[in-house]
DNA sequence: CGTTGACTTTACACTGTGTAAATTGACACG
DNA sequence: CGTGTCAATTTACACAGTGTAAAGTCAACG
């Protein structure tokens, strides 16, 4: 999946992470992320056009490295309409904190850099992918509340990285009743109650 | 409430408004703001210390401008509970797209720059008042269905301005839909059910 | 021994913020 | 009328950080 993983560039990708998610929304200098990975500043600039383009592929890296794929695809074995809404809220949902640092960077740098926005975008995409599938089964079941669009819209907010951060981060709650409550609220606004 | 309010001053204030709203979250070069306020760069930094401190003024001047606080007053009129959440909802996110483009650069700029975090984090703590305002009626009909400090943390999640960005920007949904459903999600999580 | 490739070193162009100081012009007061 | 004051302009510069360019080093490999 990785178009080339010289050690070098390893290394340079697992600075550019180390820094990122030290300090969420931030974005690393070059000249920092040179240091942490032992080479030169310059030497970024043999592995990655520019900054955006290293921190767009940081996230790739993550991605490959956590198996999101493989998290995602189980999640995707459950048949229950409820079920599988509940597995893909948690998978998504506990992969959040992962991912959360570079992220963020990402998320922020989205609002002046093109190429970010881009990366971003495509990634909130399959993000919403993620969502209306897991609205699928439910819908076969006639036990969604709304219109497939608005509930995958619903989901696709209710899971967001935003949503995720205040909830978590400016309100202290912990992972567990971040999870707990979502679950709770996606039944309660998606699924018809009377089944 | 304004500290100083010279001609020259309200017009960079309008001008950085502008600049800010016409493109939220790239936050306005210096001499940009000048050239359309009519001014040369320099004249901006005899009004305000820095660009952040400017950006700060300016959302302070739109609730100046708009009158947030009397249109909150009214929302706190009504005495039924259950009235009030949503006429808390109506003012609150019908007055978010005012706001968007000059909040969302705050937002943006928080994650490096100190004293907007400082200013952001600080209306959003008004913001979470205004919620937990709002609940008190509920909670004292005994009509809530989670403990006061989590049902406000959610209502203040549910109406923050990234939420909104999401549902509108992200999702195209028109402004009514997302009061709409921001109110029926409200009820459906918030609000006992069998009074 | 010579070449290739990865990396380093040094230097520089460019953008944008913020500081500093001298200059202009209007208005007000004695 | 002259003088001071105040707002704003003009010009210059320090500084940080990204990205470009090009020459130099060094080890591996044929």
């Amino acid at each position: 999946m990785s178009s080339d993983n010289s050690p070098t560039r390893i290394r340079i990708l697992k600075a550019a992470w180390e820094l990122l998610e030290s300090n969420p929304g931030v974005a690393a200098r070059m000249s920092d992320i040179a240091k942490k990975a032992g080479v030169s500043r310059q030497a970024l600039y043999l592995h990655f056009p520019n900054r955006t383009e290293l921190f767009v592929a940081t996230t790739k890296y993550q991605d490959e490295m956590f198996g999101i794929q493989d998290m995602l695809s189980t999640s995707r074995a459950a048949t229950d309409g409820r079920e599988r809404l509940d597995a893909f809220i948690e998978v998504w949902g506990n992969y959040i904190p992962k991912i959360f640092g570079v992220a963020k960077t990402l998320m922020v740098m989205q609002a002046t850099d093109e190429d970010a926005a881009r990366a971003w975008g495509e990634r909130m995409q399959d993000m919403r992918e993620g969502c209306a599938a897991a609205l699928k089964a439910l819908d076969r079941d006639r036990a969604l509340n709304l219109d497939r669009d608005s509930a995958t819209d619903l989901l696709w907010t209710l899971l967001s990285i935003p949503t995720w951060e205040h909830l978590t981060q400016m309100c202290g709650w912990p992972q567990e009743k971040y999870i707990a409550q979502i679950i709770e609220i996606a039944h309660k606004t998606l699924v018809k109650s009377a089944g």
